[in-house]
DNA sequence: GGCATCCCCGCCCTCTGCTGGTCTGAT
DNA sequence: AATCAGACCAGCAGAGGGCGGGGATGCC
């Protein structure tokens, strides 16, 4: 019989790739989403489930049937058997009228001893059974010791019978179909006769599971039937067969007498000359999906088809690139692979510029960029993508997810592409620089050396002038150069004396001299000032008692000098030819050099002058202290540069 | 029925470039 | 102190590469 021979797949089922296919934890997932619900019996029906009889066909299991230890695992995959009713009674199985689940615990010791394995589970067709069905039955030790065996799926056990009369109802237009005939009934499917041979398939999906800390299993049974169930199908049908219309199944058309004999498809435009090829062709206007993966329990049309998907599974990919170490589970992605890897070659081209592809899909998406055509809205917003996955990552600036974290310092960002960059610039060793061919600016980011390059040397059509001078320039970079050539240009020019200076405020000061103008009055005598600064400075000498004019002290020959950036240097040039500013710490002196030394931008002559319009002329004296701290410090003359 | 091939969709990635807010130094 | 400009930085979108995987069909 055919079920005795246990078929013996090929290797592409057999070859476990990962754990999570198999965690029973992912499988308990599926439940309400289309999976498989799971029912656990209590272990009393284990003790009492005990039976004689076993079926040849998981007699051979640990021998003919392809299991694999992997992982200290043993994995048992069952392919599609058929089996018809008799055969199980000869094979001596009783029927296992499995009732609905609420009074499965009942019900599971009355079954006929056929829950130990190996065995073959079988229920009646009864209408109104619940699609799923679970018992707990007892595995012998010495075949599965339950820890090796953490999942065992059982595949499909299926079984053409003749159809009850409610399933004809179910399926009023079976009889003209020919998509669910046998091969066999080849012959019949150009004149199908109605109410004969009238067979309906059912699918029984058995899987096996340990229960957690026991020795048993469970053993869950879903009946799949394809038969239509508009009110409740199954959900493993809703979430693996894509919604196809379930009307009239398509008959062939033959064409007339003295043509070559063509089949033409009702449903679509497909002919075929071949009636296997078009019998092939009118399945995939049906839902018939009889292979089914044991391990996600998505179905299938075909065993190929299947068996690819198992590949996907098991990790098995028997198509390996010569030039590389990829492999691949189909011809058709090592040809692909070695289009963009190897060969480059490219065969769809786009009519409107260089572009070409490797994937006609790819091609169709480039076509967009020159339609402009944008079919992905996003639903929040006006923005519409012209392919999906840049609708999704828009999506992210409505969710707020940042999906990629800073391995370093946990910042996340919404991009792979800017955390990569972070990464980089924050954390990175040797972080590449971008120097700007005009200027030799360093800049950080590629991205700001282009907005640099815009900015600064980008051509302005209209000249831009400078604020000192006629000067014009098309480049802002240009303008910058040359306005810092006026930046030590004294261009304030007294228009009676020689005098000029760098800054207006100085000419405006200047100018007093020969207006007579002093506005600046000292509160606490007669006395008047053509500055601010100086009235501050008498103020502060003749006024305050608590004032001590500074002595600022060479550090090689401590010779005092009341006038600090102006006789102590002109002083520190002979004493010590060094041209070397140095600092209160490093010469155990005074800190102002230090400060001096900050604000490089600050001429000594410039200091000069302000430490003069301070101090007043240069025949006034500073007589005080030996502190140099305590004369006029660099902040009192950078408070008078500011003001 | 099996295999090879092609087609198609989907997902994820990288590279690129622009934008706007922030920081910082110069004025 | 205020202002301005440039660099820095993250956010975001455009374009394209590469691969995974299912479906359909031609051919043997």
């Amino acid at each position: 019989m055919a079920a005795a021979e246990a078929p013996v797949p090929s290797g592409h089922f057999t070859q476990i790739k990962e754990q999570k296919s198999l965690k029973p934890g992912d499988l308990e997932e599926e439940k309400g989403e289309g999976g498989v619900q799971r029912v656990e019996a209590q272990e009393e029906a284990v003790e009492e489930a005990e039976a004689e009889d076993s079926c040849l066909q998981l007699d051979a299991l640990p021998q003919e049937l392809p299991s694999r230890v992997e992982s200290d695992r043993r994995i048992l995959t069952l392919q599609t058997v058929h089996l018809a009713s008799q055969d199980l009674h000869l094979q001596g199985l009783g029927w296992l009228g499995v009732p609905h689940s609420e009074e499965l615990l009942e019900s599971v010791p009355q079954a006929e001893g056929l829950l130990q394995l190996p065995s073959v589970l079988w229920f009646d067709p009864e209408p109104q059974l619940s699609l799923q069905h679970c018992v707990t039955v007892s595995i012998p030790e010495e075949l599965y010791p339950p820890e090796e065996l953490e999942l065992m799926h059982f595949h499909l056990l299926r079984e053409n019978e003749p159809a009850a009369e409610e399933d004809q109802e179910l399926t009023p237009d079976l009889d003209e179909s020919t998509a669910l005939k046998k091969p066999e009934d080849e012959k019949d499917q150009l004149l199908p006769q109605a109410g004969t041979d009238k067979k309906e398939e059912r699918f029984l999906f058995v899987e096996m599971k340990p229960k957690e800390g026991k020795d048993d299993i469970v053993l869950t049974i879903s009946r799949l039937s394809l038969e239509e169930e508009p009110q409740d199908p199954p959900e493993a049908e809703q979430t693996s067969v894509p919604p196809r219309a379930k009307a009239a199944k398509p008959k062939p058309r033959r064409q007339s007498k003295g043509e070559p004999q063509t089949f033409k498809c009702d449903s679509c435009p497909f002919t075929s000359s071949k009636l296997s090829t078009f019998n092939r062709h009118i399945k995939i206007h049906s839902d018939e999906r009889p292979h089914l993966c044991h391990l996600c329990l998505k179905a299938f049309r075909t065993v190929t088809l299947l068996r690819n998907h198992l590949n996907t599974h098991t990790g098995t990919r028997p198509y390996k690139c010569e030039d590389c170490d990829m492999a691949f589970v189909t011809s058709g992605e090592l040809v692909r692979h070695r289009r963009y890897k190897h060969t480059h070659e490219r065969p769809f081209k786009c009519t409107q510029c260089k572009y070409a592809s490797v994937e006609a899909s790819k091609l169709k998406r480039h076509i967009r960029s020159h339609t402009g055509e944008r079919p992905f809205q996003c639903r929040q917003c006006d923005y519409a993508s012209r392919d999906t996955y840049k609708l999704k990552r828009h999506m992210r600036t409505h969710s707020g997810e940042k999906p990629y974290e800073c391995p370093t310092c946990h910042s996340r960002f919404t991009q792979s592409g800017t955390m990569k960059i972070h990464m980089s610039q924050k954390h990175g060793e040797n972080v590449p620089k971008h120097e700007c061919p005009h200027c030799a600016t360093i800049i950080a980011r590629k991205s700001d050396l282009r907005v640099h390059l815009r900015n600064l040397h980008g051509h302005s059509p209209e000249e831009i002038k400078c604020r000192y001078c006629p000067a014009g320039f098309h480049e802002r970079y240009a303008l910058i150069q040359h306005q810092r050539t006026h930046k030590n240009e004294k261009k304030f020019k007294c228009k009676q004396c020689n005098y000029a200076c760098k800054q207006e405020r100085c000419l405006t000061a200047h100018m007093r001299i020969h207006t007579g103008e002093k506005p600046f009055s000292c509160p606490a005598c007669d006395k008047h000032f053509r500055q601010k600064q100086l009235l501050t400075v008498h103020l502060r000498k003749q006024h305050d008692p608590s004032f001590v004019s500074s002595v600022h002290l060479c550090p090689k020959c401590d010779k005092g000098f009341s006038r600090w950036m102006s006789n102590l240097q002109r002083h520190r040039k002979k004493c010590d030819p060094e041209p070397v500013m140095r600092t209160q710490a490093s010469e155990g002196g005074a800190g102002h050099e230090d400060d001096v030394a900050a604000r490089e931008s600050v001429t000594s002559g410039e200091l000069r002058g302000l430490e003069e319009q301070a101090l007043g002329h240069p025949g006034d004296s500073a007589v005080g202290s030996q502190s140099p701290d305590q004369g006029l410090t660099c902040e009192m003359i950078f408070n008078m540069m500011d003001k």
